[in-house]
DNA sequence: TGCGATACATCGAACCGCAAGGTATTATGA
DNA sequence: TCATAATACCTTGCGGTTCGATGTATCGCA
């Protein structure tokens, strides 16, 4: 085998997943986020602000996520939106997780070799 | 919320999960076991002998492997297979990504919130 | 005899996520 | 009333993983 090819770090870019799909189904802001992911996955996955907030700017900076200030009860919200290349992006990072998944799954599950491809 | 608990690192880990597993079902030269994750993943992971190698040594150190050099062919290997306290390791890793991929694989699919606990 | 595959190994760079810290406002409650 | 907790934003340094490149040596084959 010459080519040597492995996939750059193929386990990263959950957090920006899972902010994705959240902005998706829903506007919301950073602070939310962060406990709309503690909640929904019963503490299972639990990030912090200095991960969300850095993300957010990222992903607004590149395009996938639109953003408006609005004050609620005197405490000025910034929320974000997915923009149709999030959205893109979203149903990307989305297949790739999928596959991942499904091929560890079936690592820890399965039984021997694959079938030698012919 | 004045504790802000979250889970250290909680994506990492997998190469080591993978390897453990592979050496559960049958013991395994650190060459070979590159080429079995690339073969029964179909491609999906590829992690490199630069991820491999450094894995089994600290897994060796661990007491989470044992090793036995075997010269084949006039190849010298050095194959690898897991210790109880290994099996252990990998059982509690092997959950922990169950759950994780759980907890996804419900944010992606799944609808709005979880019913508040009562 | 020279190239590709086998088989081991290490090291630096890059990157990500985390904890910790910082600011400011509002609500709680002692 | 005055400290504390919660809300809401943000940045930065550290640590740990993973990656890619590189190095060595042997074997088989053309």
């Amino acid at each position: 085998m010459t080519a040597r090819e492995t996939n750059p770090n193929f386990m990263n870019g959950v957090p920006q997943l899972l902010i994705l799909r959240l902005l998706q189904q829903e506007e919301m802001y950073g602070y939310e986020i962060v406990q709309a992911i503690h909640n929904r996955t019963e503490s299972v996955i639990a990030v912090g602000e200095g991960v969300v907030y850095p993300v957010l700017h990222a992903l607004e900076r590149e395009g996938a996520l639109k953003s408006r200030r609005k004050t609620v009860n005197g405490r000025s919200r910034i929320y974000y939106s997915v923009t149709p290349a999030g959205s893109r992006r979203l149903a990307n990072l989305s297949e790739a997780w999928t596959n991942l998944a499904a091929a560890i799954q079936k690592m820890l599950t399965g039984g021997q070799n694959v079938e030698a491809i012919p």
